[in-house]
DNA sequence: TTGAATTTATTGATATATCAATTATATTTG
DNA sequence: CAAATATAATTGATATATCAATAAATTCAA
């Protein structure tokens, strides 16, 4: 009852685990030289173009710290530029390279497929369900603010 | 259609993480020193008893390397033993201390809470349609080891 | 308009993730 | 049985996660 088979949690832990080698496998495979977190933020940035990075944590859940580094990881690898913001000095403009844009395009087709074989089998129906699911555990988990100001 | 809202994968990442971070919020609250990933490695040994490295860090969908460094670390905390294995002098004997034991007795009804709480609202029904996706995602991508053999 | 509070980001410390190389022991097989 | 192979675990290197402390710029408020 009791058991760690029986949680959900952990399903869903396993889940998104073997997932994500598999998708980091299929980039490899592809010839594309980037980890699966760096490419969201890639795509972030190309969604969000005027996006701090404190916004963008935000976006790809992970801590401004780990964002620090991972931008200064790509900016280190030529895929994106920061430079001083122009109007707030506190912050960075952060702009996708050629090579930037270039990886976004290779990634686009893989990711896509990565999806459809992983998705493979599962109805509409029950995506949605699972979809409902994800989002009323999201509501609960999410701090209530102001529990005890009613 | 390509936006990371409506990518399946995307929001199971954004609720895990969610969760835990409730989780350990509350294994804080409740005073147990622990991070989720210890116990689930304590809880696995309690489970069984005579595990490898190398099972458990299946189990848990973890590198044996992560699983080795946590093992120093729970054994630095004092909450579990390692010994040379009896039959196999390359294996170890992982055991609970009581510490160890007390910790797992601790988090039983906090993590039944956590559980039910995140729960709350979702139906049976609901939540065996998310197992079955997962199952049918997990197989989807575990590696198909003779797709070429045929 | 100055001083307090807030926002944006970095850095240090420690835990975990992942890969590759290595060590020690066991098992298989020629 | 000895050599080759396989298994169990560790270690080093690098990436990411998380927390806390800090720094710099901005905004708010008295």
């Amino acid at each position: 009852m009791d058991k760690l088979d029986n949680i959900i949690f952990y399903n869903l832990e396993k889940t998104i685990k073997s997932y994500r080698q598999f998708a980091q496998a299929n980039c490899l495979k592809a010839g594309v030289e980037i980890t699966i977190d760096q490419w969201l933020v890639l795509k972030t940035i190309g969604e969000y173009p005027d996006i701090t990075q404190h916004q963008l944590a935000g976006r790809i859940f992970k801590d401004v710290a780990s964002v620090t580094r991972m931008i200064e990881l790509l900016v280190t690898k030529d895929l994106l530029y920061r430079k001083s913001h122009a109007e707030d000095r506190r912050r960075f403009t952060l702009t996708l390279s050629d090579e930037g844009r270039k990886v976004l395009e290779l990634m686009r087709p893989i990711s896509l497929s990565n999806r459809r074989q992983a998705l493979e089998g599962v109805t509409e129906t029950e995506l949605q369900t699972v979809q409902q699911v994800l989002q009323k555990i999201l509501h609960n988990v999410s701090k209530e603010v102001d529990e005890k100001s009613v």
